[in-house]
DNA sequence: AATATTTGTTAGATTAATCTAACTTATATA
DNA sequence: TATATAAGTTAGATTAATCTAACAAATATT
């Protein structure tokens, strides 16, 4: 059985080893940083997951989740994001609030639980955030992810997921009427600062930051 | 903000002082028992709970809530009921699996979300074991209950909570078809060692210990 | 009232998770 | 390559929650 913190440090590692795209390994400043403790405090967890058999590192070294490591973590996942599904799709939270109560809420234990929430959501196969949701059996439904800065004048897209889950942005999306599947169509890509004009659904076209672009996943129609 | 220890601790107060009827006061041993921790493990809680002012007590003596403890445990209490009835009326969970998880699910700290889930429940009065959900504003549906013990021969009733809450009884209670709600006719009453002689239901009677008709409250008809 | 029993407290130790400060190893740069 | 900087570890301390063993107070029994 994993303490919440074992399984927080997990769930951080395999966070990281997403955002590193090609090269799953991490960094102990970078995962102490991640989790908002001292590196000092990493080094003696990772000894206990070590011990456990959950990442496999050595002094000096980088840091990569084992197999089993791997898939404690996904479980974890897997309740948050289904978590937070059913605080937004059944108790009408917005997408900004979810992120913190499903961060208590993905430690409950009871396989049970899980399986009969999923169920209840109807087996989601993304979360309010556009992100995948792993099965029971760890799978996870695979998607090409574009970011809107990759596309170019004249193309059209639909949201699929966003890069950034801060509460800031998503506000920001919200008062722009963007949500998951929201329909877009680039009109013009400014090259001095990479900014877009872009079309949101029905609406007016209006100009989005290239931070903006790089910020939202997309899917190219 | 209280621990999840400390809940505990101030949950299983109020629990007690629901059972020692008349007087609401606690001793360290019971609590301790109660909570399957040594009395000196109570003991320092204790102290800690004084000092956060939500116990009155002082060394030696009987342990009560005070108003800000009594509150808070009620809050608690709330919680772990309507989570409760989430388990069994949203995901089918039987009533002698609920406790275990609500446990867990009672220390979720987020207001929203219990008052969104109670909207969501429909403003249920009572949880799955017939024991009354305390309000947002700290009242407590009040209710006479009254043994099925305390029936005489002839008298009708219905089943409105469950005194024990074990998972042997409730399984047992399901094994009989005995639910919230069953219509129960006491037959026959046998002095000798207080057991029943009673219908359940449309179902053909049956006899039933002193030992069970002592945790079973009624409504009587 | 004297003594035995029950009840409750104290002192000292343990474990998990954290910290700071000092130290070591690895990497980058001049 | 030598050295400065960044990254990572170790040692020792702290806090919360727990324990055991020894002690103290309150209550019950003869």
């Amino acid at each position: 059985m994993l303490s919440y913190t074992e399984e927080n440090y997990l769930k951080a590692l395999l966070k990281l080893s997403f955002q590193n795209e090609d090269k799953p390994e991490t960094g102990t400043n970078e995962m102490a940083a991640y989790l908002g403790v001292k590196p000092a405090t990493a080094t003696d967890m990772l000894k206990k997951l070590k011990e456990k058999e959950l990442v496999s590192y050595k002094k000096y070294g980088k840091i990569l989740l084992t197999e089993m490591g791997k898939k404690s973590a996904m479980v974890i996942l897997r309740k948050h994001r289904l978590w937070e599904t059913f605080l937004c799709e059944k108790l009408d939270f917005s997408w900004d609030e979810v992120h913190e109560v499903a961060e208590q809420l993905e430690h409950i234990q009871s396989q049970k639980l899980v399986d009969k929430l999923e169920e209840l959501l109807g087996f989601p196969q993304f979360d309010p955030h556009g992100d995948p949701i792993p099965k029971a059996n760890g799978e996870m439904p695979e998607i090409t992810r574009t970011l809107l800065s990759e596309l170019q004048e004249g193309d059209t897209c639909t949201v699929a997921s966003v890069k950034d889950t801060s509460a800031m942005f998503l506000q920001y999306l919200e008062k722009l009427k963007v949500r998951i599947g929201t329909r877009l169509k680039i009109k013009e890509v400014i090259d001095f600062d990479g900014s877009m004009y872009i079309a949101i659904g029905e609406g007016e076209p209006r100009s989005v930051s290239m931070k903006f672009a790089e910020s939202l996943f997309v899917q190219k129609l």
